[in-house]
DNA sequence: CCTACCGATCGGTAGG
DNA sequence: CCTACCGATCGGTAGG
């Protein structure tokens, strides 16, 4: 009976603010007596769930991933045309890590962190997805309506940390321009803007198009 | 006399160190005692030098910033038309962060964990590079050069994202997509072609010239 | 720049 | 899920 049990509440509860701790102070700047703080319960309990620190962080981070995986998922199975299934999965990314900052924070933790270990879970995770939108940026590029001199894998790279940057110190980087009027909501028109006039060879047509798509789905971030 | 003496060896080394440390594990990965085995002193004979770890590490990312501000401030030294300055402090910004990339780390780990100060020192070394940048733009958007529709501020803030993420995990994320014919080149190139079609008007005639420009002094660093 | 030492906190275990 | 406890390490000080 017990063996099959679904994971408790309390098990719930400390993964839950693991996530948060680790991605607002880092895995280094987080202390597994905060955590339990947190959730109400002493330390020597939440060992009785993880078995170590690092087995919590291994289990935060795989957690993310496969979230984000079951996000990109969704899309795959309502059938869409190649172009609409491009912006889904762009406009898939952004909620994702715009919806809860700290999944930016945490990845951009890990990444600097462990390095090896991500890229083996991105690989496990995300890659068949990336894969994905390479074949049809390159679809798009032999029936010419995207740029020829695309580079996909770099334009998918670059794209991404443009995403996670945002989402993780968006807020804050307003303040290095000393203006106060530039919101989120701009940010994210800009970002749209770049990434899709560095896509389309006809910047007036099909790039309003595929813009107005993915900045109707975003909007209701905000 | 020994009052006016420079910085001493032990003291540059410990400095060094803590650049190296802070960027490769972050300020709560790094312990007071690895800084001083790499140095080969003894714990206390650090804090001689710096009366706190929190001293240490408010002036490394200090140190950064105002090394960054002073190859900024070369540039303007040099007279140069609008065009070339613009593209000029872009270079310099990929030199920058590209020839060591514990600075984009060690940038990124501090925008992590203390994103006021981070804001308070950039407002002092680097808005006012930011402000001339978003000047030209807006010159060249009524000259008819670039694009009407760019925000100059978000334009800027998302350049810099894509640049200090390729430095800071740029030859990691190749593996992502699971291609190893992605080098830094092709991403430096991916970027320059993003970050200038997004700008001009005419991509066909401007944006090459600036590409090659840019092209031209990036590839010194490769 | 060193030896000697400090209280606090770290992740983690024993045993119930 | 708790009490009681562990060795190791943390940043930092005293005093030379």
């Amino acid at each position: 009976m017990k063996k099959n049990a679904r994971p408790s509440n309390v098990k719930k509860r400390i993964f839950s603010e693991a996530i948060r701790f680790f991605g607002e102070n880092g895995f280094e700047g987080t202390s597994i007596q905060s955590i339990a703080d947190a959730v109400g319960i002493r330390k020597p309990s939440l060992f009785y769930h993880f078995k170590s620190k690092e087995e919590l962080r291994e289990k935060v981070i795989n957690a993310l991933l496969v979230h984000l995986q079951a996000e990109l998922q969704k899309l795959l199975t309502s059938t869409q045309s190649g172009h609409d299934r491009f912006f889904s999965m762009m406009f898939s990314l952004i909620e994702f890590f715009l919806t809860d900052h700290n999944r930016a924070r945490l990845v951009i933790h890990e990444m600097l962190d462990r390095p090896e270990e991500v890229d083996v879970l991105v690989g496990e995770h995300i890659r068949p997805w990336t894969k994905t939108i390479v074949e049809y940026i390159r679809l798009e590029q032999v029936n010419g309506t995207f740029k020829s001199d695309i580079d996909p894998e770099s334009y998918i790279v670059l794209v991404f940390m443009m995403i996670i940057g945002t989402a993780a110190f968006g807020n804050i980087a307003a303040a290095v321009l000393g203006s106060d009027n530039e919101t989120m909501e701009t940010r994210i028109n800009e970002f749209v803007r770049i990434s899709q006039q560095a896509l389309f060879v006809d910047s007036s047509s099909e790039q309003l198009s595929g813009g107005e798509h993915v900045q109707f789905q975003y909007r209701k971030l905000l």
